[in-house]
DNA sequence: CAGTATCCTGCTTGATACTG
DNA sequence: CAGTATCAAGCAGGATACTG
């Protein structure tokens, strides 16, 4: 609890992004994790969600904030301070999310290579597959 | 198996479109489950799946393909067939889909408290919240 | 610090019409 | 039957600038 979210805890490439499963928006999974060791400032989440812009992650937490899966805490300290926590309902999310990881991490390979075969013949456009689903957190 | 799916399904009220946890793109959770009793017709599929068009059905269907979660088998039959099946990869998704179903179902209430909480004050606008994040696939 | 207000872009979804 | 082609619309995500 309580160090400091380590900024390349999000791998830009590695498995979130490409899981077939998905938990809420695109930042909402990566949130969640961020929270659970114990709250976390506005500021603070921003480090390892890379790029996030503050109206999006706003947003983000708005939405967590209203399914009760997150909940807001302003302090009144000389300095404005907020901070977000996981409710019970959100933290019983960590349960589920685990095991999708778990999932993840054991096909990871099947899902690669069936999207190096499905690909190749095209060639100057290239590796980026416009993809519809698939999009993951985690 | 072989049973004619259930027009019905899919409720569309009920869970899907309210979990916090989504499956692929917005049909990809629903189609895996119309396959879980064996393979199904193009045609079949979008007996449950009302109202998706034939387009947005074959882009689930082929980026299911490419990430190898389903097959897609044509049958030179007099009359065109073309059947889509679970790979043992996609078969593979259905355990964690379970759990979350499971979770879906034991927090059910919970989702509705929190959203009914959060909503209220505003009368005009009322009930249809903007939510980003949770869509759902059950 | 923790947002809000605006404007902008691209993807995702969909309706409609046509084809092997 | 099983799609593809085209066009249109909505919304999520993001860049930038400003506020209590």
């Amino acid at each position: 609890m309580r160090k400091p979210l380590d900024p390349d805890m999000f791998d830009p490439v590695c498995p979130s992004g490409l899981t077939p499963i998905r938990v809420g928006d695109k930042w909402a999974g990566m949130i969640i994790r961020c929270l659970e060791d114990g709250p976390r400032r506005f500021s603070e989440l921003r480090v390892p969600l890379r790029g996030v812009s503050a109206k999006v992650l706003t947003q983000s937490l708005r939405s967590l904030e209203r399914d009760g899966l997150v909940s807001r805490t302003a302090h009144a300290d000389p300095v404005q301070r907020v901070e977000y926590g996981l409710t019970p309902l959100g933290r019983s999310l960590l349960g589920p999310m685990d095991a999708l990881c778990a999932w993840t991490e054991e096909h990871w390979d099947e899902l690669l290579d069936a999207r190096e075969a499905s690909s190749p013949p095209v060639v100057h456009g290239g590796a980026g597959a416009t993809g519809s689903g698939v999009t993951g957190a985690g």
